[in-house]
DNA sequence: CGCAGGTTTGAGAGGAGTCAAGGGTTGTGG
DNA sequence: CCACAACCCTTGACTCCTCTCAAACCTGCG
């Protein structure tokens, strides 16, 4: 999964191969993009306000979200993005308004735009490639739209942690178990458009339940089953085969 | 804005060339794209279920929505697509879970998948465009995420009809004006993630504060800066230069 | 004319927010 | 090793926004 050594971009190409095929010479050049490492505090926004952002960012350990502020100061969580995933893969198309935040101390790789942008116009395969990343990351948004405006809190908070389930750790295993989730409550309402209180009850309602668990940033599925039935979650918008 | 006769792709190739430039011979591929007229009912789904779906839709006339059904049949919408756009372009990387409908009797132009994703192969210039095309379309689909988890329902109205104008008529005017939108309550219902019920009383409400009207599928801004500051809009999103 | 789809109104219920305060944990520094 | 300070989690009471259910009323169209 992690790449051999000096190779520090390879999560990242495991990825892109795992939903488009790359001839030996694309990989070569995934793997030969330069690239900076950076440590991020946890709750650190970035980059800051002013500040140029012509690089991507790949999560190499930790948790980064990407958040919208709104008028009232009211912060929305628009997308998550796991060790081995680009956070701000649209910027090198499009300057963006929403900034990123660390929610755990996080280990990053910057690249610059210039190098992955001048890769994809030599390269149609590895354009596509990279435009499918971010299809992918559109469609789980467009599922999130649907949680918001669609779902009640409980079934928000289910089909989170089914999702995120899915993503850590990939299809899940029958019983129960349990995976990293470095983010606090506050976090959650966030993500799930909440108030950190209500999280916090509806967290306390999954675990009476029986159907999961979260503390000390970790998820325990008590019942897979039912956490699915209680979000209505169906992973094949995750395109992961 | 609408291209001569014979070159029926000629508004979406105006929508790429506003945020991407593309060269004399660019152009002339896209505007040789095949494509096949359809007339679509109001309110019909498609694709059906099971039916194929190798073609991007272009929007001549009308209004086409995305949508995801989930589990009590509750209906979200999750973009809505203006003439000029194509509908389903992440189509042609992510065979997609989410559906289309036609809001009001609707004109569209079939292109077939093949075209765009070889023409896109072969030119770097062309790709990089579509793929700012989606992603132009996945901001705007994060700012309605800040709507649906962060502002309550007038605000969504507000930031909806302010969005749309924009969209439709470009940068408004000063003063009261109006410009077509095709839908019906229950779509503004399915999109802010309320109920028709709740949009009507909402739409009072706005309308009681002399901010807009939406009546006989047409909106009326009568305060366009209080239509602004009530929806907490910002255009920047849109990138629309 | 009559029907179907869309709009409007009302009363009541409930989910989620707000406000306010207390208890736990973690990490840092003395 | 302890004390303190942030930060995070938890609880309770009350409010209010939005949904639900139910019934009329339009209105364009066949």
């Amino acid at each position: 999964m992690t790449g051999p050594k000096g190779f520090p971009l390879s999560p990242f190409l495991y990825r892109l191969t795992r939903h488009s095929p790359l001839s030996d010479e694309e990989c070569r050049i995934i793997l030969g993009w330069p690239s900076l490492l950076d440590r991020i505090g946890a709750n650190r926004d970035f980059p800051r306000p002013g500040e140029p952002s012509d690089y991507a960012l790949l999560v190499v350990d930790g948790l980064v979200a990407r958040f919208c502020q709104s008028g009232g100061g009211a912060r929305q969580i628009t997308a998550l993005y796991l060790p081995g995933e680009i956070a701000n893969l649209e910027g090198i198309t499009h300057p963006d308004a929403c900034r990123l935040e660390a929610l755990s101390p996080t280990v990053t790789r910057k690249i610059p735009h210039d190098a992955i942008r001048s890769a994809a116009r030599a390269c149609g395969a590895l354009s596509e490639a990279l435009w499918r990343e971010c299809t992918i990351a559109a469609a789980i948004q467009a599922q999130w739209l649907t949680n918001l405006g669609r779902r009640d809190a409980k079934s928000r908070m289910a089909h989170l942690l089914a999702e995120m389930d899915y993503r850590v750790v990939g299809k899940p295993c029958a019983g129960h178990f349990k995976f990293p989730f470095p983010a606090t409550q506050t976090h959650l309402a966030d993500f799930t458009g909440l108030t950190s209180i209500h999280v916090n009850r509806v967290l306390q309602s999954l675990r009476h339940d029986g159907i999961a668990h979260f503390s000390h940033r970790e998820v325990h599925v008590l019942d897979w089953k039912r956490l699915v039935a209680t979000g209505g979650f169906d992973a094949t918008y995750l395109a992961q085969p």
